[in-house]
DNA sequence: GTCTATAAAGAGATAGAC
DNA sequence: GTCTATCTCTTTATAGAC
């Protein structure tokens, strides 16, 4: 059985993908990764023995629990669109206000590897499901749901790349002010 | 060995360019940079003295210039709408339909230059005040018109990193095909 | 588990021939 | 203008001491 993430453990993530985020995949160096962690590049290999790959994806892991606690409101509040402000609060506070990068976006550029890729996608898909889940309990179509779901998604990511080009999070921020309406009409 | 030619300068941005664009500036080695212009690393650097900061100002300064190009339509098209919708289809064109990476969003992380981070949020404000000046000219007030380019910048942005994440251009062309009505209102 | 030391490969960049 | 050859530094990864 495999041992559970210590939160030790989810400390060391964090400080990974504080890495991985601002610089992506090929930008983030083993040397970059141990001087944030605190730890020598050899005592990473020991943790990961995949080396940068098994990071990424580890790190991956991190972020798709965390969504798990940010989306939670949107999942079980009685009242949709409740839910969907509360949830968006958090989203809004984790991303620093639109001023941090995604790993989302940054994480998965040519160059990661396919399994990296691959658990990005898996993370945004979570997210992009549960807005199109709660929209449909708002009373949506499937399809109108998952649609607003996406445009949900991308607005809010497009919000965090003019963050970071501009130092700006006021549209990411907006982005996500209209969550409830772009979702439930 | 007498090599091919040497290719023209927008020919050898483009191509500098896809590296750029798929891969971030620091996940763009010189070798790629090479084999993708067919040039070796020392013609390269014959080129662009400075080298790969260089190489990716000189993307930027080409994609600027494209960008004058595809919002061309919006800025001199008497009627506002037809202008907008025109250059929408040529930024769906030029983004091959949503499937292809934004240099905006992926040459500026962390670890490329202070000036090729200057020059991308450039680019980008070009194409955001063209957008801002058209919703003006439809009526809407400058602070309005402002926060619906940045909206439809984000927008787009995003559509992008949907289409990378999940290889469909769809959230993309979505948000190209709603420009006219969320400049104009 | 963490460290020092080091190997092996890849990176950016330069010199000089043609 | 493009090439081959080379330099130097960085990066990934491993070995082995403690």
């Amino acid at each position: 059985m495999a041992r559970p993430p210590s939160v030790q453990d989810d400390e060391l993530y964090d400080r990974l993908a504080e890495v991985f985020r601002t610089t992506g995949y090929e930008g983030a160096s083993l040397g970059a990764l141990a001087e944030s962690t605190g730890l020598k590049r050899a005592s990473l290999y020991h943790r990961f023995p995949d080396g940068k790959a098994q990071m990424a994806e580890a790190v991956m892991g991190r972020v798709e629990r965390l969504f798990q606690d940010l989306l939670e409101p949107m999942r079980t509040d009685p009242d949709p669109r409740t839910g969907v402000m509360r949830t968006a609060e958090r989203i809004s506070a984790f991303y620093g206000g639109g001023l941090l990068s995604c790993v989302l976006d940054t994480l998965p550029l040519s160059g990661a590897p396919e399994g990296v890729r691959r658990r990005a996608a898996q993370v945004a898909e979570v997210w992009i499901s549960a807005m199109a889940d709660v929209a449909r309990r708002g009373g949506r179509s499937p399809e109108d749901a998952r649609a607003a779901a996406e445009d949900a998604f991308a607005w809010a990511e497009g919000g965090l790349v003019y963050g970071r080009l501009f130092d700006d999070g006021a549209p990411f921020r907006r982005a996500l002010a209209r969550l409830p309406e772009l979702l439930l009409g």
